[in-house]
DNA sequence: CTGTTAGCGCCTTCAT
DNA sequence: ATGAAGGCGCTAACAG
């Protein structure tokens, strides 16, 4: 729970009265000569101005807050700090979000939904502004989220998105991203290929798996259920599940991980197991992280414009702020991805 | 400059009114139910709560705030957002926080001074109980950050320490730690080890050179200024740096970078030039980033107890605010590092 | 146990 | 060009 009791040594803060006084002014006039309203003698002005300079001054921005009941304030809650991804798209987010004169306030939530739920609570009690999200793996209810809907404050979804809410989403083509390093496999003339696929509760999952299936299906491959393995994307499951993979009867001669963590653990796996990629087995990744070029083999992977989703987003986001309610749009963004081939296929 | 007109729209908040109205009470013992005082009727207490729940009440903490003078917010500020390092440490930063009842606003500065000043204004503004501070690479003035100090706002500095001020830090043992792995490249029989420094104006930079040189001293070896290279820890110079080491009459055996991004990027130099990882040249780092054990050959580095740091920054910081300002601690909290030694030494 | 009052720091009418 | 008064949402003394 929450304490509330007052400071017992109470910092002093510098306040407008306290620079009213000094100047033998009013409150208000002080006010506006601090806020550059126009009508306030540039004499006047000057000297507030200095003062408050003088004196590290700083306008408080709760009591600003309460009455304009904006925060300048946005907060971006991401599902993980594990990989290079959310960082990246958080810096592209806090450049156009900064620009515009916002705030950000982080949550990061260590792929659980209670946190989620909690980190949602805390952003609402701040009254921020607007709020930026990426789902958790564990995330299947979403009243915490429509809450903010209903009292008005915009919400985009980026990357892991809620297909139940009608708010505007900034994705990349999860979809045409995974036909296409599928194919470019089969291209390479891999016949067997594996699929570690995501919780199929993300959207993102069900959608590289079904471009996995569409590029079998269009190359006249029989699809092996054997093949396909949905996990939580607990990275330590990983070894079971390749191990799992290469002891089958006739192993899979490549793999194709729904993100770049899993790829990288899986050659990881191979490596250990003796085994060369991508003579043995080929293995492709999805995201482009920054550790992807630096592994040996380096790691083909299908790569999204990080940063520019992160930009998107806040900017999809701030001009919802400014809209009112009725008149919020439900765009969907679609980004383009990009196949970087490397040495690991 | 910042826009004040109250939205026009005024979204509805639910308010304390509204559930007293509601309920017929006065706002005085709905303020109570809420924040579980306990003399309040209990059937009062459980209908308060109810209604706060059916109508998604959340309270207001700005208003909270501006009475208690207290936001439970603590600011963290990073430098970059580059390397695993300051998202890991942001990680354990925020576990104890938020078990302590404390929010988190984080502010990455791109290594920028101007970034970092306005940042800690946006943490002055928003009335922060404390922050966590790791500074840019190019900050060499320190008054943004005194203010906080004679406001009587705590402040505590991790990995990248301010000298001048006596205020909680936390680092490492750098100097050890530097020591320790040019102690061990020349156990390796290393000759000529080239060290690839940080900007001077980081205290780590400067005690991590003493430790290279300290080592090499201890050795009998003697110093060879050509092998020293500070830099700015901009990564396209390292390219630079490292073939212009590689050019010299008598090149190095060996490089000890000062952090693990600068180590990897010497490798992928080196490797492109042909030459062998460690048999040509053997290279350390520091940090023991999460790339580091994946990149081939897997680089021998001094890693650091990175949510540790996270962990006693916050810990510190969170005393310190529950302390009067007469009673602050300088502590300065020394961790240990350990040489992870792998194959590219 | 509950209601009343004052005020946190600031901005915004409305006056002058 | 400046002052005075009211109020944002809430809590903290006071009263009953």
């Amino acid at each position: 729970m929450l304490r509330l009791k007052t400071d017992p040594m109470k910092r002093h803060q510098v306040t407008i009265i306290d620079i009213a006084k000094e100047l033998n002014l009013s409150k208000s006039t002080v006010s506006r000569a601090l806020t550059g309203h126009p009508s306030v003698n540039a004499v006047t002005r000057q000297a507030v101005l200095e003062l408050a300079e003088k004196l590290d001054y700083q306008r408080n921005m709760l009591a600003i807050s309460l009455i304009t009941k904006k925060t300048n304030t946005i907060g971006i809650i991401v599902p993980e700090f594990y990989s290079s991804f959310f960082p990246n798209v958080i810096m592209g987010a806090q450049e156009v979000a900064g620009k515009a004169g916002y705030n950000t306030v982080i949550c990061q939530c260590n792929e659980s939904y209670e946190t989620e739920v909690a980190n949602t609570k805390v952003m609402l009690a701040n009254q921020v502004d607007g709020i930026l999200v990426s789902i958790t793996k564990e995330t299947r209810n979403f009243d915490h989220l429509k809450i903010f809907h209903r009292k008005g404050i915009p919400i985009v979804f980026f990357n892991r998105v809620c297909d139940e809410m009608d708010v505007p989403k900034v994705i990349v083509d999860d979809y045409d991203g995974a036909y296409r390093a599928v194919n470019y496999l089969l291209e390479k003339g891999r016949k067997r290929i594996a699929h570690l696929a995501g919780p199929s509760s993300l959207k993102i999952s069900e959608k590289r798996l079904s471009g996995y299936k569409a590029a079998l299906k269009r190359n006249n491959i029989e699809l092996d259920e054997d093949l396909i393995i949905s996990y939580d994307l607990s990275m330590d499951k990983v070894k079971i599940y390749v191990n799992h993979l290469l002891n089958l009867e006739r192993p899979p001669d490549a793999i194709f991980a729904v993100n770049d963590p899993t790829a990288i653990e899986a050659i990881q796996v191979i490596k250990k197991r003796g085994l060369r990629v991508p003579e043995d087995i080929a293995v492709v990744g999805f995201s482009n992280d920054y550790a992807s070029g630096l592994i040996e083999p380096s790691l083909t992977t299908v790569s999204q414009p990080v940063k520019e989703i992160g930009q998107t987003a806040a900017q999809l986001l701030i001009e919802q702020i400014s809209r009112d309610v009725s008149d919020w749009k439900t765009i969907i963004r679609v980004l383009k991805t990009e196949l970087i081939i490397r040495k690991s296929s």
